[in-house]
DNA sequence: GTGAAAGCGCTAACAT
DNA sequence: ATGTTAGCGCTTTCAC
């Protein structure tokens, strides 16, 4: 028979008085244990008895023992809001069981409380280390708790204090979709930034301006506008865009671009065929399924997850000066 | 001065000393436990002692110690690709976190590999129960590891085993969005059902014809088509929408809907005014900023999640036959 | 090769 | 009202 259910968890003792030896011969087995010599025949019987009696190892006992726990604690600000934290989560995730750690995720939807409580519970269960991430990427104070373990900023970084972060690198980013559009052949090309003041404000005009400077391009203002990175805001600035003449936008967003489309449909003109789009973000269900499908800039965030717990267990190290920065990819589809 | 790190974290031992009294007090004073009669003099002390040294109680040691672990496990097959995992998660997380649980998350995209591996390794944790989860809606054969301790199904149910299931109640959910669409007093309404057999089409088809019946109006199957459950879906049957001269669709998600919104334009004819649309998910990227804002029906994950939980800690208990229901919530906006 | 025994930090009886 | 002590399940050092 099985085990049976929860009641009475098989313990490494029984194991051992099931195999016939002792319970320190059982751990050398079960750990696969290097020093250890342990005869064929005693570890042919353990394992069996492994089997057996469907042991499972106690974590609980083994971090305890062993004094260190095989936790990464994560507390993000906004899981539910948007498919950006789970990204994160999944590539801290993967990265993190690949090293034999487990992640222990928080939400905190922005509660400073719960950010609190939620730290405070993790050093508790003596977590390896914190990846304290952000949905969008921007400045934060990471909370005075943090200071208590290692830890690593994930998609935000704190001008205060230098500790270890990841982030996309939106200049770059904003290079590529530029490119994609000069690539393309256009060379007047309108760039509706975002209204917000944040790192992907500035970081992705400098791109822009950047693959503008490289293609021999002068720098426009006039071609530069501001909306709220929304549905609504590529929506409202589709008439200046055409009073513009330009053959191509750059959208701060995938969510502009999906405003805009609707705009320039308005204005009976078609994409890419009289003006190409480009987005950011590629946000799948956006993206993905406009018409035509948007071409974009891929926010890295399932890379800056993993990268995240790379650093934190010291096997990347982060640039002695500012964040680490991942790139954002091309993601080329129909709308240039 | 203040813990130093992670190095030399504080025992309860170092608190006794230096309150000048036993272990025992500090586990009593520390735990507020209700039987302990403890003088107002060593409770001060203890107090302070560990203000000062930063005690934070080792939760490891404490739950092998009592037996019994404050975990909740949550395996979701698809955390990244959706925001609906995220507020299942967010759910669960909450009202664990109010029982004093906290959850260990694993994302398995699906892998039954990593199913296996996550479920092992919550089970080594001794984890308090697990909850299995899927992004949408549907039926799943639970895994036999799974059976090693308490489970609920979250968000989909096993017809084999009699497990406790959490999920959306589909067909009020159906007869909801119909009757936004009766309320406004349409009476030839279409359904753009979804060609994927699941639980979703079946529920939502029975809720829109009971919705009909129950307004007296008879049930036409020609109006209701099947289309992918796409943008493209959506966009893809707009002639025949029109066609059949409705004056109103109730589509089987926000994203059919916005395809449709695209498709109806395009033949010239307005929302609501030609024709009102109602939508499904309540996926807020789309649904909160499409133009018109699209009337839908929401999908309760975050109820769902918390409810999960609760019946996990035996506190809500799920119908002796079938799975707990939750109830789909109108989410009325423009676009009706 | 294998086992005995001393903890890991805490809880919970049971003494005092 | 407070202290003693025996574990919880495991790791690890050191004997045999």
């Amino acid at each position: 028979m099985n085990a049976d259910r929860s009641a009475h968890p098989v313990t490494m003792r029984q194991v051992a008085d099931a195999a016939g030896v002792s319970i320190a011969t059982v751990s050398h087995v079960v750990n696969d244990k290097k020093g250890a010599r342990i005869g064929p025949g005693a570890r042919q019987r353990v394992l069996e008895a492994v089997r057996e009696l469907g042991y499972r190892p106690n974590a609980l006992a083994k971090n305890l023992s062993s004094g260190s726990s095989n936790f990464i604690g994560l507390v993000a600000d906004a899981i539910a809001t948007t498919p950006f934290a789970g990204q994160i989560i999944h590539g801290a995730q993967d990265e993190a069981w690949k090293h034999g750690y487990v992640l222990l995720v928080a939400n905190t939807e922005g509660d400073l409380d719960a950010e609190d409580a939620a730290i405070s519970m993790m050093l508790e269960h003596k977590v390896r280390g914190i990846l304290y991430s952000t949905w969008f990427h921007r400045s934060v104070v990471a909370p005075k708790a943090l200071k208590e373990t290692e830890y690593v900023l994930v998609d935000c970084f704190d001008e205060k204090t230098p500790a270890p972060a990841v982030v996309p690198d939106e200049r770059q980013g904003g290079r590529t979709a530029t490119r994609l559009l000069l690539d393309a052949g256009h060379t007047r090309i309108a760039f509706v930034n975002t209204t917000t003041p944040s790192p992907a404000q500035t970081g992705r005009l400098h791109g822009y301006r950047q693959a503008l400077h490289d293609a021999g391009i002068e720098y426009d203002p006039a071609l530069v506008l501001r909306e709220q990175p929304q549905q609504e805001g590529g929506y409202a600035v589709a008439e200046r865009i055409r009073a513009l003449g330009v053959t191509a936008v750059f959208c701060h967003n995938d969510r502009v671009a999906m405003g805009l489309y609707d705009g320039l449909r308005e204005l009976g003109l078609s994409i890419p065929h009289d003006i190409a789009v480009a987005g950011f973000d590629n946000q799948e269900v956006i993206a993905a399924h406009l018409r035509p499908p948007l071409s974009t800039v891929a926010l890295p965030h399932y890379e800056i997850g993993a990268a995240g717990v790379r650093v934190l267990l010291g096997l990347q190290s982060a640039p002695a000066e500012g964040p680490l920065l991942i790139s954002c990819p091309a993601v080329p589809r129909s709308s240039i």
